[in-house]
DNA sequence: CCGGGGTCCATTTTT
DNA sequence: TGGACCCCGG
């Protein structure tokens, strides 16, 4: 087989190793896609199992497409089409269709996103009178969801566990929110992978089915999996014992949202004569980043251990510098920036990847006044925003009348007169006689409980769903789609709306619509865009990422910076408080994973003064510096030693003093309009020296400097 | 149904 | 510091 050539021996091991328990320790850059894709081909080439009898797993659709496209490459174009390669819980909840009967479900149960979640857990606690300020809903789905993650029904839950928070209540309060969910024959994404490990545990029949099909299993980032998915995936594995997991124990960073390291660091004792591989060659980064990323990882107790060596070379040393403050950061990093690329790099090349989103503003800020293009990752996602959550609520009710939270959605967007009292009405209807709102309503109307008006308006919009419902069968879905959002009056209302935004959600309901023709029918489009609808990055120009350290696992870059490495930011002091020392060993593996982003250079900057929540405190560098290796790094600061003296009090004065102006020497007037080549036309909002605040009227607020700038 | 003003609060977020 | 949320007055 070709193929195999081009891997190295380690490499071809875990390809070729194909029965029996495997765990692949998969260094960060060692090939860990590679061996994957290969390992896959590998086992249909040598006719060890059919398409059909693989279970291939990933966390993001993102890796899933990937693996599909590789795969498929690799046997000469073979097509993916009803493979079992998907996320866990594209996975479960495709299996979870088939027996959603099992667990008091119907088959087209819809999937709720975890807004929907928050505000039924909301609207449940409110029942229950528990104060939704000291007790925020957000807390109490969050507790559920971990719950999940160690699969945990309601049941198992001890009183310890539920703690005080929400009066005690916490454990009711779940078995009311599951309750719930069971009426709207829906699920939160945990109930996907939790249904079917219950179905497994009570219906040997079905697990049997599941056995006899798949052969073979194959899982990607294992150290990020979670109990729920550890046992789902043990179920399976329990009769063939081919189970091939690839991960590395040092990039584990979701254990804040409940994925257990251990899963990984006990996988020898969980699945009996399991071999293990080390990939430890890695072809992204020079040795210098590696040792650098080692020292940091070596402080670290509870992981499996292993050493990456380059096939680079030594490369540049990694590069630290102290700043006074988080401008001063932007700047440097800015100049650094512009002389790289002067040396030739592109700057899709180069990324900036911190701890907290709250610190990309000032780069931003920057790069706007140097002219650097850039790209933020890790905004609202396009299924996500606002108007496409409207939209898919209407197709969701179109296609399934009971779904009440989407017709709680948008009973009154557009404004249709009803407002708070009527729908709190036929909420309370539909308690008391336990049935939904769409069933509330119709029964609501035929009495005299409602006003004339609303009642009216209830039945129009009632028959419309009815309308819009019947023509499924006969209209092509997108067709149907432009109908409802035309007819309900809500692409109307965007058109009528003055605001910035409303063009671009016009745009991004258009790319809905022509989205949906993908799809073979209206069912199966919601289906998919629960789990899997992402926003679409046709957005190919050259530019700097600004990134999380989290959005930027998997991914590599040329040169990679990595500002705010302070004690209490990085690492986060919270992580510290909450965690302890599981918590800062998190920490450090984000660190781990930062350095190991960088294929050429690295610099890590700390300031001396930082801004948080409007005031400045005082940061010492994170003791990650501390941890790199002298002889693999090159240290600098900015910082004077006078900074030194005035520290401790924990109140400093500015850095700088700011005098709010009017006008500029030039005439500009805070509140006049004015031009910007890029930004085109916006309102000076404030002056601080040459720089202005403009709000622009396509691009939000921005800080430029005043010489781009001319008055409109 | 809207906007003004006060208050409270702050990480990371694959599905 | 600034955003999200709520209450109240028009």
């Amino acid at each position: 087989m070709n193929y195999l050539n081009s891997l190295n021996s380690a490499q071809k091991d875990a390809v070729e190793n194909i029965d029996g328990p495997l765990l692949v320790l998969a260094g960060a850059g060692t090939g860990k896609t590679r061996v994957l894709t290969t390992r896959l081909a590998h086992v249909l080439n040598t006719h060890k199992a059919m398409p059909g009898e693989l279970l291939a797993v990933t966390f993001t659709n993102k890796a899933a497409m990937e693996m599909k496209e590789r795969v498929s490459h690799l046997m000469g174009g073979m097509p993916v089409e009803g493979w079992w390669l998907g996320t866990f819980h594209a996975l479960a909840g495709r299996m979870l269709r088939r027996h959603a009967d099992l667990v008091g479900l119907s088959s087209n149960y819809t999937i709720i996103d975890p807004d929907d979640a928050q505000r039924l857990i909301k609207q449940l606690m409110e029942v229950n009178s528990i104060d939704v300020k000291k007790n925020l809903p957000k807390v109490a789905i969050a507790m559920i969801d971990r719950w999940k993650d160690r699969a945990l029904t309601p049941d198992k839950i001890t009183t310890e566990e539920a703690d005080d928070f929400a009066n005690g209540k916490m454990i009711s309060l779940y078995t009311q929110y599951q309750d719930r969910l069971k009426t709207l024959n829906a699920c939160d994404f945990g109930d996907l992978l939790l249904h079917m490990i219950t179905i497994f545990q009570t219906h040997q029949d079905v697990l049997d089915q599941y056995h006899r099909r798949f052969r073979y299993i194959m899982v990607d980032e294992y150290q990020d999996t979670n109990v729920a998915q550890y046992l789902w995936l043990r179920l399976l594995a329990q009769k063939s014992k081919n189970i091939c997991v690839v991960g590395d124990d040092d990039q584990s960073i979701y254990g804040w949202r409940g994925a257990e390291v251990g899963n990984i660091l006990r996988f020898e004792q969980d699945f009996e004569n399991a071999r293990i591989i080390k990939l430890e060659d890695n072809y992204r980064s020079t040795q210098n980043i590696l040792n650098a990323a080692d020292g940091v990882i070596a402080h670290n107790e509870k992981r499996l251990g292993k050493t990456l060596r380059s096939q680079k070379g030594t490369g540049d040393n990694v590069i630290v510098h102290g700043l006074w403050d988080g401008e001063a950061e932007a700047r440097w990093v800015g100049e650094q920036i512009e002389q790289l690329q002067r040396q030739g790099v592109n700057n899709s090349e180069m990324a900036i990847l911190v701890r907290a989103s709250f610190m990309m503003r000032e780069f931003e800020e920057r790069f706007i006044t140097l002219h650097i293009p850039y790209r933020v990752i890790g905004g609202p996602r396009f299924y996500e925003r606002m108007e496409i959550r409207d939209a898919l609520a209407y197709l969701r009710v179109t296609a399934q009348p009971h779904d009440d939270l989407a017709l709680e959605r948008i009973l009154n967007t557009p404004k249709r007169g009803l407002g708070n009292t009527t729908v709190q009405r036929l909420y309370d209807h539909a308690r008391t006689a336990e049935i939904s709102l769409h069933e509330s309503i119709w029964q609501l109307c035929e009495t005299d409980d409602l006003k004339p008006k609303q009642r009216e308006t209830l039945l129009s919009l009632m028959k419309d769903f009815e309308r819009w419902r019947a023509a499924i069968e006969t209209t092509p879905h997108p067709e149907l789609a432009g109908i409802i959002l035309d007819e309900s009056g809500y692409m109307e209302m965007w058109k009528a709306d003055k605001s910035v935004e409303s063009q671009g959600r016009i745009e991004n309901l258009k790319e809905l619509v022509s989205a949906m023709a993908d799809f073979e029918s209206l069912a199966q489009f919601l289906e998919h865009v629960a789990l899997v609808m992402e926003a679409q990055e046709n957005d190919s120009a050259d530019k700097v990422t600004i990134m999380t350290l989290h959005g930027a696992k998997g991914l590599e870059f040329d040169c990679v910076f990595l500002p705010g490495w302070e004690e209490g930011l990085f690492p986060s002091q919270r992580s510290m408080d909450e965690n302890g020392l599981k918590g800062l060993e998190e920490e450090r593996r984000l660190a781990y994973v930062g350095l190991t982003r960088a294929r050429e250079r690295a610099f890590v900057t700390h300031v001396a003064n930082r801004r948080t929540y409007g005031n400045w405190v005082n940061a010492i560098p994170s003791r990650f510096i501390e941890e790199l290796p002298e002889d693999a790094i090159e240290s600098s600061s900015d910082i004077q030693p006078r900074s030194m003296h005035w520290d401790s009090s924990g109140f400093n004065p500015a850095p700088k003093a700011f005098i709010a102006r009017t006008e500029t020497a030039n005439g500009l007037k805070v509140g006049g309009r004015v031009k910007h080549p890029s930004f085109g036309e916006g309102t000076i909002l404030v002056i601080d020296g040459n720089k202005l605040d403009i709000i622009f009227d396509r691009m939000g607020r921005k800080r430029v400097l005043e010489s781009f700038i001319e008055a409109v």
